[in-house]
DNA sequence: TTGTGTCCTTTTTG
DNA sequence: ACAAAAAGGACAC
């Protein structure tokens, strides 16, 4: 039966949140952190650790969600257009690496760059007959060399890499705490990170750091604002700067509301899929 | 064919 | 303070 709780598998793992996914006969296996998931065509997850995820964060009130931000036409249009489409749980470590990698790139690209990362310095396991490489530990990656690095064709992001995976190391940045405190502090903290500014700390934020009011603003967000919402948010520039960004987002909450961080997934997928973009 | 623009941006420079 | 440039390289056109 289709209704609002129905997870959308393809179109939740097609929608650039993750990168390291690839499909076998209508099943998707992907490399979160230090476990390998399998997910079947109707959304049930086998893990190879055997560590309970809500990956698909179940624990949210959907129904809720899509009420609160349905607050104009194109979002209403977007939703019911990609209603299985979630927001996907990842694991903090490899979501922070694999958006410092995405920046000013694509995502061809990116998932090209983090497989090569996770072959080099992952551990090789083996799950369902199939050879995967678990997402790196900080520790060996923040003992790498830059050299090293960049031979996984990340260019001037290396030493971010390796700058990011040693304050991991360190300690210096404790996810556990960035979960549970709010928006603004946790944003704050991870924006300490070398290669971590406005737009990959919210999406760290909103895809491994549970907060749902982060609302990411790419190329793409601002064109889809530009587009379609040129009377609620007057955008003066292509390229906005960090303050710009700060006053944008603040109108972006006040229109959505609380779970804005869905609205944007919702606005994203439907933009690209009209663009025709490739997905992974 | 070879060339050019484009990428889910951040940092550095002037 | 702030705009502009620079920072891989793959890929589409």
């Amino acid at each position: 039966m289709q209704n609002n709780c129905t997870i959308n598998v393809e179109n939740s793992i097609n929608s650039g949140q993750v990168f390291l996914w690839r499909k076998n006969n209508d099943i998707w296996y992907g490399v979160n952190g230090q476990d390998i998931l399998k997910i079947s065509k109707v959304g049930k997850i086998k893990s190879y650790q055997n560590i309970k995820t809500d990956f698909f964060r179940k624990r949210d009130d959907i129904e809720k969600i899509i009420k609160s931000i349905s607050k104009d036409s194109v979002t209403k249009k977007a939703v019911k257009q990609y209603l299985g489409l979630r927001i996907l749980e990842q694991d903090p470590f490899q979501c922070l690496i694999s958006f410092i990698v995405s920046s000013n790139s694509n995502i061809q690209k990116i998932k090209n760059s983090l497989e090569k990362i996770s072959k080099k310095f992952g551990e090789k396991v083996e799950f369902e007959n199939q050879e995967f490489f678990l997402f790196p530990k900080p520790e060996i990656i923040a003992k790498a060399s830059i050299n090293e690095i960049k031979s996984c064709g990340v260019g001037y992001r290396a030493k971010f890499i390796k700058e990011a995976a040693n304050m991991m190391a360190l300690k210096k940045i404790n996810f556990e705490y960035l979960k549970k405190c709010n928006y603004q502090d946790a944003k704050e903290e991870i924006c300490k990170i070398p290669g971590v500014g406005n737009k990959v700390a919210d999406c760290i934020l909103l895809f491994s750091l549970n907060k749902l009011e982060s609302f990411p603003l790419d190329r793409w967000m601002i064109r889809i604002l530009e587009k379609y919402y040129s009377d609620k948010f007057q955008l003066e520039t292509k390229s906005i700067t960090e303050k710009q960004y700060e006053i944008l987002h603040e109108k972006i909450v006040n229109h959505f509301g609380p779970y804005a961080g869905y609205a944007q997934q919702f606005l994203f997928k439907m933009e690209r899929e009209n663009y025709q973009k490739k997905w992974l």
